[in-house]
DNA sequence: ATCGTCAAGCGGCGGT
DNA sequence: ACCGCCGCTTGACGAT
């Protein structure tokens, strides 16, 4: 507060030491009682006296408590004192009003309250400070929050993710099991006549292929993505004038194909 | 003994 | 050069 660019000179420094003052219970031992000692063990000074009933000056200024101070202050010359209740009350509504302080205002401030001015813009200073503090704790606490909601989020999306993830997987594996069967059965069945069922593509009929799937599936619990899952499209493009596209002629092979776009978001 | 709070110290920076 | 503010630190003190 003293050095630097605030620097003062020894003069100054013992007037404004003279305006610091010796803890409550010290100045108890000798001092009269006084409205304006706050709470506080640790006082100001300035704040001894009495309430200006015209407003003009709210803390008187000590008049014969420089005997005690004096005492006090030649045993504890380097003491902290704390500003009155009373004291940072006033500071404190003159802050809500205006966090900045102007010369003027300082004067006034300083005059009205016993202090230095140089004691009174320190004081605002590190109310600044403080509030600055706070500011920041408030904004973290809101970002931080922010973040949870957001985090709490995306982890619902990862977690939904791997279920569609696995449950993609079981589809295939059900589709391919079911056409396999029925590659099979319709084989088998030719053997003997090629009239019966026609086949998807080359004989297997798809609406049976698919029947027996969703209710297969349904019976699992699956939810109904399945439903559009198990589209014929999916398993066999159509092309645009309604014809399906035929399956290659190998034994099952029914049109899930690895750079296919419908799945190629969930292969890794 | 340790911790939190607050007034004040200190050095740096920008404005005038 | 001077002044005021800022960030960081120190020292005093009360609370636990």
């Amino acid at each position: 507060m003293y050095g630097g660019g605030d620097a003062l000179n020894h003069k100054q420094k013992l007037e404004i030491s003279s305006h610091n003052h010796p803890p409550l219970d010290y100045l108890f031992q000798s001092a009269p009682s006084n409205s304006f000692l706050g709470s506080r063990s640790m006082v100001s000074f300035g704040a001894l006296g009495g309430v200006d009933k015209s407003g003009s000056s709210f803390f008187l200024q000590d008049e014969n408590g420089d005997e005690y101070l004096d005492e006090y202050f030649e045993n504890q010359p380097d003491k902290k004192r704390r500003l009155s209740v009373d004291q940072v009350q006033f500071l404190e509504r003159s802050f809500e009003t205006e966090n900045k302080l102007e010369p003027d205002r300082k004067v006034k401030l300083a005059k009205e309250l016993g202090l230095q001015p140089r004691q009174i813009a320190i004081w605002f200073q590190n109310r600044r400070a403080r509030w600055k503090t706070k500011q920041l704790e408030t904004e973290y606490e809101t970002l931080n929050s922010s973040y949870e909601s957001l985090k709490e989020n995306y982890d619902n999306l990862l977690k939904e993710n791997e279920k569609l993830k696995i449950e993609v997987v079981n589809l295939k594996s059900k589709v391919l099991g079911v056409a396999c069967k029925n590659e099979e059965q319709s084989s088998a069945k030719s053997d003997v006549t090629d009239v019966e069922s026609p086949r998807l593509a080359d004989g297997i009929h798809s609406s049976l292929v698919f029947e027996l799937d969703k209710s297969d599936l349904l019976r699992n619990g699956e939810d109904n993505l399945n439903e559009e899952l198990l589209q014929p499209g999916y398993i066999f493009a159509n092309t645009e004038d309604g014809n399906n596209i035929h399956p290659p002629a190998s034994s099952c092979y029914y049109g899930f194909q690895v750079e296919d776009p419908a799945f190629s978001f969930w292969s890794n």
